[in-house]
DNA sequence: ATTTTGATCTGCT
DNA sequence: GCAGATCAAAATG
């Protein structure tokens, strides 16, 4: 009799589906970079075919990794000053991503508070550019595959009750505003601004 | 509490 | 030149 086949030999998320699919299957999950890290609760979707990507007008030095295989961290700078984490989506060829927003800090406090200057786990990781200071995310990662060190990639536990994601439109953009590519875990304090209806 | 400003990178016009 | 997937400190009401 075939025991079922352990979680762990399929892989956690199938990167390649549209970036507005994985963007909700992310919260919840787990984001460890060298072992610091948390609950992902805040993630937004950008695709090729949408005018506030990256990706829009075609590919650049910059954006090259997001037009890579899926799986992958698509890293870049943000007005001059911070770095963002992205997961690249779809096939290879096509120019989407996920922006990882959000982490409600679980793994590695001290290291993040030292990086970070600050003491309050709730701006830690709340917005793109904390995330990326907190983990310590800079160039060097732009382009590493997802499922090796340094980064590590957990299923979320089965909450009571279950988790239930937020959906609405994407934040500090001014194209494709209509879009509701902007998930996150409804009731979490983490969160880089809160949604509304 | 809301607005402004400085940080100073990348890609487009 | 300038706008932008941002943040924090400073200025202002």
């Amino acid at each position: 009799m075939p025991r079922s086949r352990p979680a762990a030999s399929r892989p956690l998320i199938d990167f390649e589906a549209p970036s507005h699919e994985v963007a909700p299957r992310l919260i919840g999950v787990t984001l460890l970079v060298d072992g610091v890290g948390g609950r992902i609760v805040e993630t937004e979707a950008y695709d090729r075919e949408e005018p506030a990507s990256h990706t829009f007008g075609g590919q650049t030095p910059r954006n090259a990794v997001m037009f890579g295989p899926a799986g992958h961290a698509y890293v870049y700078r943000s007005y001059g000053i911070h770095w963002c984490l992205n997961f690249v989506c779809r096939e290879a060829g096509h120019g989407a991503g996920v922006l990882i927003r959000a982490i409600e800090p679980t793994h590695g406090l001290d290291r993040m508070r030292r990086r970070r200057g600050l003491d309050d786990p709730r701006l830690l990781c709340a917005g793109p550019g904390r995330v990326g200071q907190a983990l310590a995310i800079d160039a060097g990662f732009n382009g590493m595959a997802l499922d090796a060190p340094p980064f590590e990639l957990v299923a979320a536990a089965e909450g009571h009750p279950p988790l239930v994601v937020d959906v609405g439109p994407r934040i500090g953009i001014s194209k494709a505003v209509e879009l509701p590519w902007r998930f996150g875990e409804k009731g979490s304090r983490y969160l880089s601004k809160p949604f509304r209806r």
